[in-house]
DNA sequence: TCCTTAATGGGATTGAATATCATTTATAGT
DNA sequence: ACTATAAATGATATTCAATCCCATTAAGGA
């Protein structure tokens, strides 16, 4: 048998196309008032099965949390360097680096790459002040 | 008073020096040996010290834990998507990038961008058999 | 050598992420 | 519909990198 559908999994993913970006625990508290009885453990399975089967992104970055987008077309993104928040970019497609890359290096067969940006977001900015 | 040399600034440069793209873990467990008198707390103190003052990089991805590189010339990795290891690798500058990069986006100011490169190595490709 | 204070040791603590496993429940087959 | 099978879940325990706390140590300027 395959994989399962669940109330569980729409819940889930509902709530990770209401919120922007979330970390698995953002989502579990976001879920956890209306759906109290799903469990912690399930959200991150459901997610990292989403993230295994390509029904989202995973994005994993400097010091902050595993984020999830449920926006699976090729996009970039900007993280926030001080909250970890993340926003989406528009940029040409990157297709120039993959003319540089070698597909073997030091035995290493090179398979894919990530671009990921990195700035602050208003809110930080307004911190400073 | 600024920045003070100590011994165990010296002990753990030279141990990231020695070890290959490792682990905060990975440095303590190598100096442990050495110098078990040395503490977690300041292996990974010492550590994000360095990468705070730019004697080190800071290399922040996926699943892995964050990982330490001595050599601050510009330059990029590829990690293994089974181990996390990480190798240097070599490719063209990619100052292209910047170019379809907007400054400011939905408020966020971007500053700057990474690219990482992912694969798998020689000896998790063995495993495979 | 003395003083100031940055830095350390090490034990406690945090918190995301994973493991375990008994129980639940989606679904294919009848 | 009904049942059997195993995928998925809930609850809790556990792991482990990373951080915190604070009394003690020691770097390095005077």
């Amino acid at each position: 048998m395959q994989e399962r559908q669940t109330k569980q999994k729409s819940i889930i993913y509902d709530a990770l196309k209401t919120l922007d970006h979330p970390t698995a625990t953002e989502v579990y508290g976001y879920i956890h008032e209306f759906y109290p009885s799903v469990s912690r453990a399930t959200v991150f399975r459901v997610l990292n099965g989403f993230a295994a089967s390509s029904r989202a992104l995973e994005l994993k970055v400097a010091g902050s949390d595993v984020r999830y987008d449920y926006n699976t077309h090729p996009h970039y993104h900007v993280h926030c360097r001080e909250c970890g928040k993340v926003a989406d970019i528009q940029a040409e497609a990157l297709s120039v680096i993959e003319k540089g890359v070698p597909k073997e290096v030091d035995g290493f067969s090179v398979e894919r790459f990530s671009v990921e940006f990195f700035g602050i977001c208003p809110e930080c900015k307004g911190m400073k002040a």
